[in-house]
DNA sequence: CCGGTCTGTCAAGGTTTTGTACAGATCCTG
DNA sequence: CAGGATCTGTACAAAACCTTGACAGACCGG
């Protein structure tokens, strides 16, 4: 297990979303820290520290009294917990999710290929906003102007790849960690010939914060190969995506088996033209975060956003 | 084994981008490095040195203070070298980077899907290795035994995808914002038909970590994609990557009409079967990182920076 | 409605850390 | 041997931290 890892305080400020007079505050009243110290007098934290001060954060997001939390964080110390959530307690409460303006920074940092920029919208967008209204109010308008523009000719392939390859970067980088836990597995894939697996991604960070574990398996599944890592894991539900109802009809057969045994769903723009013919199969037409919110509130409490990288 | 090699501290600071004052001042405040002295007093720098210093300045743009920073880099590389110890702070003898357990351990983790262990050795390795290290002795010796062991039958396709995304989520981690800078551009992507990107982000971390600016394509870029981003962007460098030459015979034509304003580079296992005919086509067959390396140190400015926003 | 407590935030005043700069002497290479 | 690259040592200023103490809003029992 990896121990020394020494942060300062300012570092674990911005990891664990929560200001550093407030983690000094916390340990001077709850003792909930004790961070080693440097020669110079600073506070040193390790990664547990770290892992405390989120779940401290997850508490009170919870509705907890800052003290009632500090003594359960501190107690947890080796509990299985290991979640990853942050109330924006820290830095500025005020500045607003504009989500339509930074679809559209977005959109013309896309159009320039400058990187850099794009970077810097996401990560101001993830400084305010909640893993939830990212999805929903950005990724998933933008991914569909990308799709619009690119029908009428307006985006390059080039654009189109250079935006998903940048997108999946951060998504994936959300990820981290979703396949931990003990909540009920999601199995997520895409069938054979999709390669869209961006909405694929958003779902499975939906679910993700609604305590949900994610298995994730991604673009261009052989069907045998999803039916397969199915029979191994047994999740309590499978989510298909595809952008096309004709990818989605040639396992029709195989869903509605699997469906005996799990819970099946199948999502992205094929699934609203999928013909569930008389399966179990459900079909998720919505957005991302409204159908993980449907499939039931498996998680304790509202998952919140999730740590910086 | 890679004793000698003698870089002076301008030709040090060039490659791993820290100014030779600061790296005098690192010496002197945390003993990071012990250079050998010429007859006359100057500093003589190994090759392993410059790995430190890498690595060193990746901690510090992950966000650790720089006396941290140091403690982590000094300690990674004791390795079997019978060099005095670095007078590390901490106690810990020194986590030399074993690439081979770790390769066995991601692989029993991909092995059963279990993407926590996956990350966490993911995460030792990035603390103790520079991304060069990680490249060439675990993610490309990785890759190829996913490969071989999947063409024995030994790893599902299930499988395979799971652990591609994994690597792929945290590769694009270490990519962001390398389309920074204003380093020679180096243009990325694979031909039609062609998915495994993997190698092609190895491919670009290791240019970023010498000073290239990328701008990256991905998988399954349509020719006249390629053609026409070659010919807005107008990079000092051209790389499409594929498995297979049969991938690359049919845009043959373009590279080498692509060869006569940009330099133009095939790379992945393909390239071995590549057929340049009389074009200026070049063929990268060994690991991305000694590849990158022989295009030359265009590195004059920084090129490490990836400080947050 | 009122005093009391809890809790996040802020300010003042001082210290540590850290990248950068300069000055004068020395080394190395064409 | 000239000019560029380095060496040593010292200095400096911005950024980040530390400690102490206070304060305002929310919440609660009376």
């Amino acid at each position: 297990m990896n121990a020394a890892s020494h942060l300062r305080i300012g570092e674990l400020s911005r990891r664990a979303g929560v200001s550093p007079e407030l983690l000094r505050a916390w340990e001077r009243r709850y003792d909930l820290l004790r961070p080693t110290r440097s020669p110079g007098g600073l506070r040193l934290y390790s990664l547990e520290d770290l892992e405390r001060v989120r779940l401290m954060s997850r508490h009170i997001a919870s509705g907890l009294a800052a003290r009632e939390a500090a003594a359960l964080a501190a107690r947890a110390s080796l509990g299985p917990e290991g979640d990853e959530a942050i109330a924006g307690t820290g830095g500025a409460p005020g500045a607003a999710l504009d989500a339509g303006a930074a679809r559209a920074r977005l959109g013309r940092a896309i159009d320039h290929f400058d990187e850099p920029a794009a970077q810097a919208v996401i990560d101001e967008l993830l400084a305010v906003a909640t893993v939830d209204a990212l999805l929903s109010e950005v990724v998933v308008p933008f991914l569909h102007e990308v799709g619009e523009r690119w029908e009428r000719g307006e985006l390059s392939v080039a654009q189109e790849h250079f935006a998903s390859n940048l997108l999946r970067g951060r998504l994936l980088g959300l990820a981290r960690g979703w396949g931990r836990g003990n909540g009920p597995r999601a199995l997520l894939a895409c069938p054979p010939g999709e390669r869209h697996d961006l909405g694929l991604i958003a779902f499975g960070l939906a679910l993700r914060a609604r305590g949900w574990r994610i298995d994730f398996l991604g673009s261009d599944t052989p069907v045998e190969s999803i039916v397969g890592a199915a029979r191994t894991l047994r999740p309590a539900l499978l989510v298909v995506s595809a952008a096309s109802a004709e990818l989605l009809a040639p396992m029709a057969v195989e869903l509605a088996e699997l469906a005996r045994e799990h819970e099946v769903a199948v999502a992205g723009a094929g699934a609203r033209d999928f013909d569930p013919g008389d399966s179990e199969v459900l079909l998720l037409t919505r957005d991302p975060v409204m159908e993980a919110e449907g499939l039931g509130g498996r998680a304790r409490e509202s998952g919140l956003g999730d740590g910086l990288a």
